[in-house]
DNA sequence: GTGTTTGTTGATTGACGAGTCAATAAACAT
DNA sequence: ATGTTTATTGACTCGTCAATCAACAAACAC
């Protein structure tokens, strides 16, 4: 049965199954055997093809954190104008495949991990930069002199309303929160105008 | 040595001590004995205080909300009208002790935690409940028709930074947090008057 | 002072889980 | 054909940890 070139494909099996089961157990609690029946193979595979437990979660995070920022870059592709901007950044922190609840729950917890796992800690880092440098850009010109501020705390808002969906028993779908994010933009806006 | 009335003082102890290394771990992967020591004592009077690793953590848990539910109180005493209401409350989610790291990191790992095990979701059910009617309190004359929505939003801004203030490396002293939000609320109200 | 309650721990048990190893097998190279 | 690389797993090791037990000691009751 074994076949040639498998290693990319169980390699994004384990770390699909990886933030599925994390996300479930709200931790890092899981045993790499469960993991591996989770993506369908047994669990020395998986510290075959991962080494460890440590290096599988460390991948897991960064798929999760380069999804968003692909999906970031594709819907702040081709438009212009600082408004444009923000509106893709905010688009796409809460379109569906970011928002889905077991991604979500599976950031958290990376997120708190942050706090004392380095390599975790570089990851979260990435993300917070890049995220506050995209609202940045949108800010700056419509906002001047309170654009930090309105850029962190923009920030912060999207922050905890990930932390809120991550607990709502709805089926959550970002929607709503992606209005009321929008409507306070709208009203930062028209203040600092 | 042994003495009598031990018993508030050990819990109380253990209970303390659980946060603090849970917020160290980052998670609840924090052994029974690491715990029992910290607090000066043997493993086994842990289990022989509280039963078992779930029941400290949950006191943990439920030490912290009525810790910062207490702080709520005490800071709206006395406090009348509704901008001084929200000003209360949003002082005492800032204040030294609730917003020690130490404090808000443990608060994070229960939040995740309360996605699988029902009785810290229950507990944290209380803390958003209460959260947002005392906003709600304070908002509603102020802000009439939108006070549903902004008092969610002012509660998913706290949560965001807090989220944000577990991992800042600095002190964090929570007083920036603060005088942003409060400048936001300034924002919100102005534009609905 | 004898008995009960409360406090306390060293030693042990039993389970579980990460990581290793040896073995098997398909594919590929030559 | 034969050797090498890649894929795969059952069985095992070794450590760790929650929980229990048995025992000892101080305080209290009477």
């Amino acid at each position: 049965m074994p076949k040639v070139g498998q290693e990319p494909i169980r390699k994004a099996a384990l770390v699909k199954a990886a933030i599925a089961e994390v996300a479930q157990a709200g931790s890092l609690e899981v045993t790499m055997a469960r993991v591996a029946r989770a993506a369908g193979m047994s669990a020395p595979l998986a510290h075959h093809y991962f080494g460890g437990k440590e290096a599988l979660f460390e991948a897991a995070m960064r798929a999760i954190l380069s999804d968003y920022g692909a999906a970031v870059r594709a819907s702040l592709a081709g438009v212009q104008g600082p408004r444009a901007r923000l509106d893709a950044v905010i688009g796409a922190s809460f379109s569906a495949p970011n928002f889905a609840p077991e991604v979500i729950a599976a950031w958290l917890v990376f997120y708190v991990q942050a706090r004392e796992r380095p390599a975790f800690r570089r990851l979260l880092r990435v993300y917070h930069a890049r995220l506050r440098s995209n609202l940045l850009a949108g800010l700056r010109p419509l906002a001047g002199e309170g654009a930090e501020a309105a850029a962190d705390m923009l920030g912060a808002m999207i922050d905890g309303q990930y932390l809120r969906a991550a607990l709502s028993d709805r089926p959550a779908t970002g929607a709503e929160a992606e209005a009321a994010l929008r409507a306070h933009l709208d009203l930062m806006l028209g203040a600092a105008r």
